[in-house]
Formats: C-alpha cells, sequence, structure tokens
DNA sequence: CTGAAAGCGCTTACAG
DNA sequence: CTGAAAGCGCTTACAG
C-alpha cells in the first residue's frame, strides 16, 4: 500500500498539504487538492488510522458496552447507533463485559480503553464503581441509554410514562383486578427501568382507585422463562388478576404462555400487555407500548457526536422526550365478567 | 498518563528493555524485568495501542462480520468468539454490512479495514465479490462459520448429517407425509446451509423410500414469521403432511403457531421438529438437533489465532467435525393415524 | 542481557 | 496557501 509520502510526492506538494487535502481543512487552494485528490486515488491511498491516531490523538472508535446481544431491545439499539456511528466515520469496538450485574466477568480495563476509544457508549447496563471511576480518570466521554448517572447524558424514554400508559390501558378497559410482573429493582442502582414501571403501574392503580394486592406484583427475570413462571404463580391464586401488565414484550410473551398452559383464554380470561414493541409482538397478538431501540441509539450517537465535537452544530438536547405509543392487539379487551 | 519513557528512567532502563520485559520477551534478566514491572505498576503504565500498532503493524483487533445481531445463533458466535479473543488479547471491531443478502447496504471497504484489523471473522453470510477480492488484496487473514471459500478456514456443522437426523427422527416416528420448511437457497452461493438442509432431508426420505411432494417442501425467509407462512400453506393442503422438518427453530416456532391457530394439536395431528437448540425451543417443547453457536464462535477463534501465529502450538484442525445432538421434546410423536 | 537509533506514517503548530 | 520539522509512543533489527 502506498503512503502520504507517495502521494506526496505523485501529487507534487508536501505531506502536510496531502494531510490538509485528504481531510478537507481549509488553506489549501482548489487546484492542489484536485491534483491530490487524484494521486491518492490512482494510488489507492488509504490513511493508516494507526499513524494518524498516534499523531491526532483520535481513534474514530467509540466503545459500545452491552449486556446482551440477544435480546431485541439490545440488538436494536446497537443497530441504530452503528448505523449514525458509520455516518460520522466512526467505528464500534465491541466490549463485551461477560454479562450485566454485580458478578462482571470481564470489567472494563485500562487496557481496553486507553488510546483505544475516544468515547463509549453504555447501553442500559450498571456499570461497576470501579468501572465509572476509570472513564472519569480516562476522561473518556460517555453517553448512556437507560442508565442515570451523574454528569454523564442519558437517552432513555419515560418510563413511568410508559407504565402508566400500559397500566391505564387496562384500566380503561374495566380491569379492576391488575397484576404486575418486572424486573428486580434491586439488581442494580443506576438502571431505574425496573422500579420506574413499577411506579407507573402504582401511580395508576391509585388514580383509578384500583387496589394493589402484594400478590399481584411479581419479580422475575427479564426473560420469557421469567414470565412464564410469574405467570404460573398469577394463575395459581385463588382470585387470579383479570389482567396483567408485563414490564417487557418478552415477559408478557412468557404470561401468555402461562395463560395458554393454564388453560386460560386470552384476552377472555385474561388481558396482557407489555412494553417494547418486540419483533414478535405482532405474532403473538401483544398489546404493548412501542418503544423504538434504534431511534434510541441514534440518539445517543448524535449526543455524542455533540460531545466530542463541541460547537459543532447545533446540540441535540439530551433532554429530548423520546416517543413511545400504545398499540392495541388481542392480547387485550374487556374482562368477561365486569368488575366486581 | 505515563509513556514507555517514564517507566524507562524510573527502572534505569532503556525503552527498549521496557517494551522487552513488559511483552514477557526473552533477553531481559528477571532482575531487569522486575524492576521494569513494578515501575510500570507504579506508573499505572498503560502501552499506547496505537503507537504499538505502527510500530509493529498488529493491531490485536479482529473484525467480525455479522449480518444479524438480534438473532440467537448470531449472538452465540459473537459471544463464544468474544470470549476466545478476549483471552488472547484481541478485541472486537463490529463489522456492520447493513443486513446479508445481495443488497448490502454497506459493503466493507478498505478505509474500514486497513491497518484497523489484523484479521476478519466472516460470520454466515455471503460476502460479495469485491469484498472477497479486497481482503486478499489487502492480505487480511480470514476465517468464516458457515461460508465456503475456496483458501479460507470453515467452521461449520455438517448440515446434510444435522438435516438427515432430523429428518430419520420423524421417519423413524412412523411418519410418512413429511413436509420441509427451509431457506432460499439461492440467494446465497457460498452459504449452502439450506441447500444442505434441503439435502439432507431429501436423502432421508429417499433412504425410507418416502415420497416427497413438491407441495411440501416450502421455500420462505429465516424467521418465525416465514415459518408461520409456511405452515399456513401446509395446513391448507388438501392432504396436509403429519409432519414438518424446519431448517432451524425459528422456522419450526413459526410452524407451530400456524398449527395452533389453524386448530391443528401438536404432536397429535403434526410433529414439528427443528434445527439449533433455540433458547426457546425448551419453552415450545420443541425437538430439534441441538448445535452449539457459541462453540462454533470459539473454534473458529481458535483456527484463527492459529493462522495469526503460525507454529505457536498444535493447530486445531479446521475440519474437525462439530458436535449436534437430537434432543426430543413433546412437538415430536408418532402420527395419530398410522401411515397410510 | 542491554541500549542507541531508526522507523512506523501520520498531524500539527510554526514560519513564511 | 504551502512546507520543513517536530512529535505522537512505541518496536525492531543491529551492535555490543
Amino acid at each position: 500500500m502506498s503512503t502520504i509520502h507517495d502521494v506526496a510526492q505523485a501529487a507534487g506538494v508536501s505531506t502536510a498539504t496531502v494531510s490538509r487535502a485528504l481531510r478537507g481543512l481549509p488553506r489549501v487552494s482548489e487546484p492542489t487538492r484536485a491534483r491530490v485528490l487524484r494521486a491518492a486515488a490512482q494510488l489507492h491511498y488509504v490513511v493508516s488510522p494507526t499513524a494518524a491516531s498516534l499523531a491526532s490523538g483520535k481513534t474514530r472508535v467509540v466503545g459500545v458496552v452491552v449486556p446482551y446481544l440477544a435480546r431485541w431491545y439490545f440488538a436494536g439499539l446497537i443497530r441504530g447507533a452503528a448505523t449514525v456511528l458509520r455516518e460520522h466515520g466512526f467505528h464500534v469496538l465491541l466490549l463485551d463485559v461477560g454479562s450485566a450485574g454485580a458478578t462482571r466477568s470481564h470489567p472494563l480495563d485500562p487496557q481496553t480503553l486507553w488510546k483505544r476509544v475516544d468515547a463509549v457508549l453504555v447501553l442500559s447496563l450498571e456499570l461497576l464503581a470501579s468501572e465509572r471511576e476509570l472513564l472519569r480518570d480516562l476522561g473518556v466521554p460517555v453517553v448512556t441509554v437507560g442508565v442515570e448517572v451523574d454528569g454523564w447524558d442519558c437517552v432513555r424514554i419515560d418510563d413511568v410514562s410508559a407504565a402508566e400508559t400500559a397500566t391505564a390501558h387496562l384500566a380503561e378497559l374495566g380491569h379492576r383486578r391488575i397484576a404486575h410482573v418486572g424486573g428486580d429493582e434491586s439488581l442494580d442502582v443506576h438502571v431505574t427501568t425496573p422500579a420506574d414501571r413499577r411506579a407507573g403501574y402504582e401511580r395508576t392503580m391509585a388514580r383509578y382507585s384500583l387496589d394493589v394486592d402484594p400478590r399481584c406484583v411479581l419479580v422475575t427475570d427479564w426473560t420469557v422463562h421469567g414470565g412464564w413462571r410469574a405467570g404460573e404463580r398469577l394463575l395459581e391464586l385463588a382470585t387470579p388478576p383479570t389482567a396483567v401488565f408485563a414490564a417487557s414484550d418478552e415477559i408478557a410473551m412468557g404470561v401468555l404462555f402461562a395463560a395458554r398452559r393454564g388453560g386460560r383464554r386470552v384476552p377472555e380470561d385474561l388481558s396482557v400487555v407489555g412494553i417494547d414493541d418486540h419483533e414478535l409482538a405482532e405474532f403473538f397478538g401483544l398489546s404493548t407500548v412501542a418503544q423504538f431501540p434504534a431511534l434510541q441509539g441514534r440518539m445517543a450517537v448524535d449526543i455524542l457526536m455533540d460531545v466530542l465535537n463541541p460547537g459543532h452544530r447545533e446540540p441535540v438536547a439530551s433532554n429530548t422526550p423520546l416517543p413511545y405509543e400504545l398499540i392495541v392487539r388481542s392480547s387485550t379487551a374487556r374482562p368477561v365478567r365486569p368488575a366486581e
């Protein structure tokens, strides 16, 4: 491969001029720039990112920390983020931390971050205190999705409101005995999604003057299996709920399965609503509050670009409310027996 | 942050010695090495990967090309690969090519590859001719999963045999009218999985002297939705099949849905077997031929490491047969009406 | 076993 | 608008 020297020689200019011309910097005359571009094209010149990084201190790489790749929500976040990053000429370094939770198998370390990434995107997982400290010490800009940590920009929907929307949908249909299946809010301090969705549920129940039966508020892991188990417990109750608000579509699908296995008809015997609009939600006829992970990923990168290029353009407001939307399908309906 | 000069000064040696000592190279006395390590630790020294890359020509980054993140199979591959890469001190650059298929929105380009990755892992997707040429021209070592391309090491299960196992399971149960729902084998030349699985089906049908009804061999996209649509078509036949071999668990789940919607009981009216052992397979009671994507990802990296460090150790045989295993659950049984 | 020196291929003030 | 030169922070023969 050719180097910047070859291009400089071919174009009859200095390497400094080649560098400026190729990067579109000002202070290069148009004829010169054209000559440089032509020479570079002819030589199939490609800048060595490694040399450029050493000289400039920038890598044009963003580290993306993500707990699970396989989940619909995270895959959408990454896809959205990766798309915008590419538009800006950035690359994605996958920062695999093993899994979420405190028993992190492979915490972020200086070897991974130092001079390797310009910034880090934290996707809906709790960082360890040591990791937060490390990022601060290294001065790495961070934008998060779903995790509120002092001083870092955060992209997230209003989980309380989204949960209120879901719960109110059930209440408006006439349900009075509404259960909630959510995630364990004690696991992560900064990922408040489970707690927020539960708060939205409780607030709405209060607004409609509905009793919250503690046996109808279950905590489980954020999976189809978790929803299944929780659903079975709900159906075993002496007076089972007539409706369930699940904190995610995956949990909701599990509840649907439990209902089916338990011989309950949906929505006649049990209404179920989730949050997400998972790719299989339509498939299950699942009513849900849609959110848009790819959009959230895009927005996180927009904000990150503003952080990396301050003053470059009108900054994206990091407190822009993110959209969500109730989608009613066939898993929710009026209760067959009207409210007692 | 401190540089190698700081460490050299603190340890009272040259930067060359620091470099050798830190990388565990020979020709450094133990006392010297100890002194260097201590100084480096005290200064919290971290090697600048960017400077090391410029000097050595190695990046310790592997590009991973993947068509879909959200799918269970690909997420498993990446997880397995990322784990082993980290063990070897390599990082993962996510090479997002938009999607699979010929209408690739963002093909691999020299800017992404050149001096940015030491090697590329191609995960079960067809590369464009231009991309293959590019990788060859750049001299980038490539290992693939599931894609046979001349000259590149390839990790994959024996898809023909796996399909034979699945089909034989149905035949042994006494099914005679066995359908197959697979992927479109014309889409990708080098990803032979759909064609191989269909070949395994056909070969087994012949072995058991069973007729292959062309109306019972359907092509669809590799998704739950695709399986659903195909399943509906099968059930609309005047004489529907009593069993379906789906080329993947996701397709199989779609067929299960179609059966349920069509009022058919599984397995009484219809047996369904897939391939994968998807995380939801147990959930659906789906009989399947399990494969192990994380293991495949691990093995691909093992081979890649041998390519990058020839002679470093006994190379992993790239033709090691990969394991698969029939798992019988509740979606398959003897046909209720014995074979005509 | 150890060091001096060249070199990797850029970018960036600084001068002009 | 353009160039000479320093510098980014390592690794790698080469000598000793």
